[in-house]
DNA sequence: TTGAAAGCGGTACCAG
DNA sequence: CTGGTACCGCTTTCAA
């Protein structure tokens, strides 16, 4: 069933039905509604590729996510890529996602402008030295960051959180509980939020004249693993920590699973904070959660970004748009006064 | 830069740079090299949305994936779609990925299918009443299940782990420890896969004249809190189970984290063994893992789906293809004999 | 071996 | 308010 059938079948031009249905205001309300049913009870749906081919615009946004070693971050980009997927779906654009090795990330940006797949893109999780930007500008394709490029947060459009105050204020209340010597069990540093939250740790100590010891900072890929074997080692120490601020639940889960192997009781001998995505598997709900946390959603980070690159696509003005989004700090049961020394 | 420009550039036709392109025998060497090198050159890439329409095939795979209450599959959804994407990638497919709410999961393949947004789509999650199947037939789109529907093995394509036997198995080797109390928690069982394994659960029982007492047997998201809450609730019975065959790693930590709450030693006190789908972020590794498991890799699974469903789409005999992946059955720290009574 | 031209299924401009 | 028609950019048949 297409176009010109279903015309056929109206008795009318495809010109005419096609205005009908696309809400011009010249046609006749009797017409339309005609129209409508007929199509309706015909099935019939306009061809999205030659519907695109017409306007010129995909109806489509891209996402090209890396599969790198890194396989950390795959829970998080895909929380967000249900988030954003719901989006696109309200607003009738295809999400269309792309998942390839690190090194051809750059060579599929370039596919879905040049053949023109998407009318627009996102970047995820960049890095200090990130140059994807620079592909897309020259690309002229418009696109929004999960996170942000160092140097370019003001001509650049994205969203973020708030990496380096949530794990200033983290870092404040584990002091305030006269916790003196903290560990940090970071992601890769490489990665921009990583080293936002490190440069918070270290700010919240400077604030008091405190140094964070290097020695107690660690930084890898964030799994379970991770934060079990992490905080073995760290508690080994002759001058162990008493707090862990840590960047992920999945590695958070690994370090109260160290410390309960340790006979040790988290939130009484050892403290713990951890960063929480809201993912939606993992939930640390409840009047007092399990993890003391800072918590921001990344599906909702999804949801509010797909919204703002629908909006760059649209014919608007496009100034590049942010938008912050701020953790909240949540008490749970992992947190306590430093004990004695 | 489109194909006609490209065609100036090149005092060449449309024809014959189309051809030169796309690998036609009849364009003579020298004049082939010449196209490709000055496409290159030049950025040449043909539009995909005209391609398509003039091809009528849209090299395009849809995922319609269901945001449910049961968030808990997201992530055994999304690490499939890691695996799928990189296949599509490979082959030059792009996959649309659809993200609605469950009541809207049939509408978003209609769409898909009318509107001719993909050549051929996957079904995730099926459940014991499911009903997708039924519309995609009507709609005469290629698809392929992740999972079976039941009365439905023989005549739809489908790729699928061992659930039932995998879990008989496992239930043996604890029974063989010497268990007699054995708590199942399972995924919901009105999905096909959690069916399965709770079949394969009692099976294993039946086999030795056992019956498994149904209040050992649980089933709900597969959270982290459903693992810890129900291990607190089972082992404060009067007769607790002596081990624990769980249907998730996430659970299973929350079934770890609660028997550690006790002072109890998983592996001595308690056996646990889970399935393990995995997942790139919560490796159950190294030559003895933290948890006994069955261990089938989803990406895997993912990956292979999707070249069963290329293939499906190829110009080809279309029967039904199956294919059935083998879990590994795996010994980790967390099972031992069962404690004398 | 190369080219002209007719689609593919829509949209949108220009007349009437 | 309705219809004719020229594209959109590519593939593919038919001729040369």
């Amino acid at each position: 069933m297409n176009l010109k059938q279903l015309a056929e079948a109206l008795s009318l031009s495809q010109t005419t039905v096609s205005r009908a249905l696309n809400g011009y205001p010249e046609v006749s309300e009797e017409t339309r509604k005609r129209v409508e049913e007929t199509a309706r009870r015909l099935g019939y749906a306009p061809n999205s590729q030659a519907r695109r081919l017409a306007t010129g615009r995909s109806m489509a946004i891209g996402h090209v996510i890396p599969v790198s070693l890194h396989e950390m971050m795959n829970p998080v980009f895909m929380e967000f890529i249900a988030g954003a997927g719901q989006t696109y779906a309200r607003f009738g654009y295809d999400m269309i996602l792309t998942v390839v090795p690190d090194a051809q990330v750059g060579a599929a940006y370039r596919e879905i402008a040049v053949r023109k797949k998407a009318d627009a893109v996102m970047i995820h999780g960049p890095r200090l030295d990130d140059h994807r930007h620079e592909i897309l500008q020259e690309l002229k394709i418009p696109f929004l960051i999960h996170g942000r490029i160092p140097g370019r947060e003001n001509d650049l459009s994205w969203i973020d959180m708030n990496n380096g105050s949530a794990f200033e204020t983290a870092t404040d209340l584990l002091l305030d509980l006269g916790h003196r010597r903290i560990a940090l069990l970071n992601g890769l540093e490489d990665m921009d939020f990583a080293a936002r939250r490190r440069r918070g740790f270290e700010r919240a100590h400077a604030h008091r004249n405190l140094t964070a010891d290097p020695a107690l900072m660690r930084q890898a890929d964030m799994t379970e693993p991770y934060g079990a074997s992490s905080a073995h080692a760290l508690l080994d120490l002759p001058e162990p920590p008493t707090a862990f601020l840590v960047s992920s639940m999945i590695t958070a889960i690994g370090v109260s699973r160290a410390i309960s192997e340790r006979g040790l009781k988290m939130g009484r001998d050892v403290s713990v904070i951890t960063h929480d995505d809201a993912l939606s598997f993992l939930p640390n709900t409840g009047d007092k959660p399990i993890f003391t946390c800072t918590r921001s959603s990344v599906r909702y980070a999804g949801e509010r970004a797909a919204e703002l690159l629908i909006d760059q696509v649209m014919p608007h003005p496009d100034k590049p748009v942010h938008e912050y989004l701020k953790a909240e700090l949540i008490i749970g049961h992992s947190t306590g006064p430093a004990p004695k020394a």
